[in-house]
DNA sequence: GACGACCAACTAAGGACTTAGTAGTTTGCT
DNA sequence: AGCAAACTACTAAGTCCTTAGTTGGTCGTC
């Protein structure tokens, strides 16, 4: 059978893991010492701390390696937009009972909005109400 | 000194916490065999189990308890809204680069929103925008 | 062809999370 | 007063997360 490749569990990636993530997604293909390198210098993570959580997010299906040279080039196999989706729907469902307008009541009490944040938003609703 | 009572390390709930949160939310003031009640049949928790989780929530300053015949009656002392908003700022904060229309942005694509969803956004905006 | 630098895989240790058992205490009832 | 049921605190086992060391391999250079 096999028709669906299976989503492998979207576990939520770990505090580190979204930490490397960020800069795997920022720089498209990482060495170790590229991610080490980007890290600010008050993260002092070992370099074979970095590794580990690498090859980690390898075997969970996160990013992609191949060989190059010495070492390995890492690549994100998914992609930072599907994360957010996958996080924001997540928080929908576990605390606002799967109301997504719940979620943004909260956000504009909680959040200071600028001025230019809320026309941001009214547009993008705009666009969504017209395209139906 | 001691002049703020320190909101005291607002770390996320685990899993568990959360889901038995939610019924303490719900029920306002609970012992451990009404959130063992409360819980899905299929969630089938051992009454030590929910025990032990209420009394680490306990210890995290989540809840209070007060002694009621044979057992304890625990009730939040978080309230909802608060985590509610100290999740959303901390997603904003951690995958949106700070920038809530970020956030909105992905939600309004990556949620299916009914139409009456908008319209409640929508007004939540305006309200918004007016008060300023 | 050997050496030194760089790198990956394995391993490990400490901490937190989840689940639940055990043992001992409290309580209500007879 | 004594007993059974209910309840709590302690404890523990298994898993995952974080961090980093050790070991052994690979590559470029002399």
């Amino acid at each position: 059978m096999a028709s669906k490749p299976e989503p492998e569990a979207p576990r939520p990636l770990t505090p580190v893991e979204l930490e490397l993530m960020q800069l795997v997604w920022k720089q498209g293909e990482v060495s170790v010492a590229d991610v080490l390198a980007a890290l600010p210098p008050e993260r002092a993570l070992a370099y074979t701390s970095v590794s580990t959580v690498l090859r980690i997010l390898e075997q969970k299906g996160v990013v992609h390696s191949r060989k190059q040279g010495r070492g390995h080039l890492y690549s994100a196999v998914l992609p930072r937009e599907a994360y957010e989706a996958q996080s924001v729907r997540h928080l929908v469902d576990t605390l606002f009972s799967g109301t997504p307008s719940a979620l943004v009541a909260r956000l504009v009490e909680a959040v200071p909005l600028a001025p230019d944040e809320v026309e941001q938003i009214r547009k993008l609703l705009k666009a969504k109400g017209d395209k139906r």
